[in-house]
DNA sequence: GCTTAGCACTCAGGGAAATGGAGTGCTAAA
DNA sequence: TTTAGCACTCCATTTCCCTGAGTGCTAAGC
């Protein structure tokens, strides 16, 4: 049996309206539909017919269908129809965003607050460091009283710093030459290069401040390790309580406690290789918890060479054309936003986001 | 009627069954408790004037009693007995401690998920910094290609910095003028000191580098108000669904939904002034939304100037002793674990926690 | 005077049975 | 090929009844 393009248009019909109403659908209510020139009967041959192609199910006998897995998917690939924003709908979104982003971290937070916000279900963001991370620079700052401040810089202009005390007395120009032996053999060297042997060398040339180096060695690694990973938040978890397909509590409970970072913390891996607008419908999930659900994702570029990642979750029956236009919408406008960076308080000088550390 | 102890007793036995068992308790079953002389008659009378006394509610006439707000403040003020946590919860709180602790929004976060899973509720974990925001020192990196960084440091060994990009050529020697003109003049100063007056006058003195003040004027200002900020992170929300009074999945969401970073942000404040463990019975929360539900929070000292925050949010019939003690235990060997700072890797170098930023 | 056994009464919760109605598949006519 | 018609299915809702836990009160017992 071959998908008709009339087969498409009923299923194309159930599912959305099956997306409305979370309630199985009958033939009458296809067929009452303005552009639907058949009779009930008529739309049940088709549905019968979907149902035995496997892009429809029947919860039981005398029920109406409700789109399967597969019909889902072939809605979502195929069928659904391109969701234009209303005027303001990107308005809203674009003066959320327009406030001042912050570190990260924030953004991060902010921008899982919004999206669940803009779709009403809960939503994950993530940022991720890509990862070219290398010193470009060190520099050694004499702190006064037996200690000094690290600070490293990396590409895109990122800067990490810290303090470190010694007791034991370091003049001020054996950190000018630790730094000078630094910027000389251990710049712009990925991790996996600053080895036990280099570390010898180092200390070696490094003189009287010697000691440091390790100190320092270890500081640097940890950074480099940090600065490829992943910051992600969730947010807005309780609005799929909201939903019909959550009224059973257990249900909820199995699914708002699998919505946490621990087991999303795959999806931005998921979404690395992926272009575009990504839709993994029920069982395609990832996670073994989500197979009743479905998540819907998106990449963005937050600038200094990190990516960043949206995404919700929800129930198989969600308006995927709703959210996936809105997820690209904010991609978008998130992309766009770091790509011009803000005006700068004083005409001539451009001052990067301001960097913060506790 | 005055409150006997026989009357007390009952009532904590009452409170005691209630939070086991999430059913009305009936006379019969305080009398067949191991250490209940009389019968339940003799109880009924009691518990009859209970009800009149405000301790206890009744559902609907055949039912068992309930207790209502007054008894559980009166349970937690004077009755409960005190729960001695065991070994092994001791022990697990305390490996879970151990771990190092990273910056503080993830030792915030790290905290409030341990309290949720050891008290199996949502947790609250909250770091403030105290006030006491003044820039130490200012020091000003030259980082070439017209660039600079901006190092502040504060008490307590923390350090902030931001790059500054200026298409003006400055040359290192203003940079320098410039920072004696910083370390003079702003050093221990408060937020409200900073005023545009002074800024003119900074400005003046600064020469060559005119230009830059009030860029770093505005970071600086904006880090002394971060400075003072709080942070928060909200775990394990779903564990209420487990619970028998959030079955009703309408009432589960209103909780759900109010248990997140906004609604819950004024309860830092709240322990700010408060000493030991402080629990808030239902009607006595702060938020509306709250007021069927119970908190209980505790502070701790994170050391470097800074105060935590942990807290569980609850039905009102939650296991007061249990939580509270846990808390406490939470509290008690967090504040232990940042007085004593961590052995340093290298022997003669104290270093500080990494300070990273984005 | 306190305690307790006894008893009539109340009422929520749960199961069984009855009812209604939405939806189906099939057949036969248009 | 489409559609009207019809018998059939079966879920969801409602109604009803019954059970049992729990109460308050009274009167007897210690």
């Amino acid at each position: 049996m071959e998908l008709t393009e009339r087969k498409k248009k009923v299923l194309r019909s159930i599912v959305d309206l099956y997306i409305r109403t979370a309630e199985p659908v009958g033939s009458k209510a296809i067929a009452a539909l303005p552009d639907m020139k058949y009779s009930s009967a008529t739309i049940r041959n088709e549905m019968a017919d979907l149902t035995a192609l496997g892009y429809l199910e029947q919860p039981h006998t005398s029920a109406g269908r409700i789109p399967s897995a597969a019909g889902y998917r072939l809605y979502v690939d195929e069928l659904m129809m391109d969701y234009r924003l209303s005027i303001d709908e990107t308005k809203s979104i674009n003066t959320a965003i327009e406030e001042k982003m912050q570190r990260v971290d924030k953004l991060v937070e902010k921008v899982a607050k919004l999206v669940s916000q803009a779709t009403n279900l809960p939503a994950i963001s993530a940022a991720s460091r890509s990862s070219d991370a290398v010193v470009k620079r060190f520099e050694l700052i004499y702190a006064g009283s037996g200690s000094f401040i690290l600070v490293l810089m990396m590409p895109g202009d990122q800067v990490v710093n810290k303090l470190i005390k010694l007791p034991l007395n370091v003049e001020e120009s054996d950190l000018k030459v630790l730094s000078a032996v630094l910027n000389a053999a251990m710049t712009d060297l990925p991790l996996e290069e600053m080895t036990a042997e280099l570390l010898e060398r180092v200390m070696r040339s490094a003189g009287a401040a010697g000691p440091l180096v390790p100190v320092i060695l270890d500081f640097t690694q940890e950074m480099l390790k940090n600065h490829g990973s992943t910051n992600m938040a969730v947010y807005g978890q309780s609005r799929l309580l909201g939903l019909p397909e959550y009224r059973d509590v257990d249900k909820a409970q199995k699914i708002l406690s699998s919505i946490d970072e621990d087991t999303l913390s795959n999806l931005p891996a998921v979404m690395r290789n992926a272009n575009g607008t990504k839709v993994l419908v029920g069982p395609e999930n990832v996670a073994q918890e989500l197979k009743d659900s479905s998540v819907v994702m998106t990449k963005f570029d937050i600038g200094e060479g990190m990516q960043g990642m949206i995404g919700v979750v929800g129930p198989t029956r969600m308006d995927y054309a709703q959210v996936t236009a809105r997820l690209s919408y904010f991609a978008e406008t998130l992309s766009k936003a770091f790509a011009k960076p803000e005006q700068p308080q004083l005409p001539e000088a451009i001052s990067e986001e301001p960097h913060k550390e506790a």
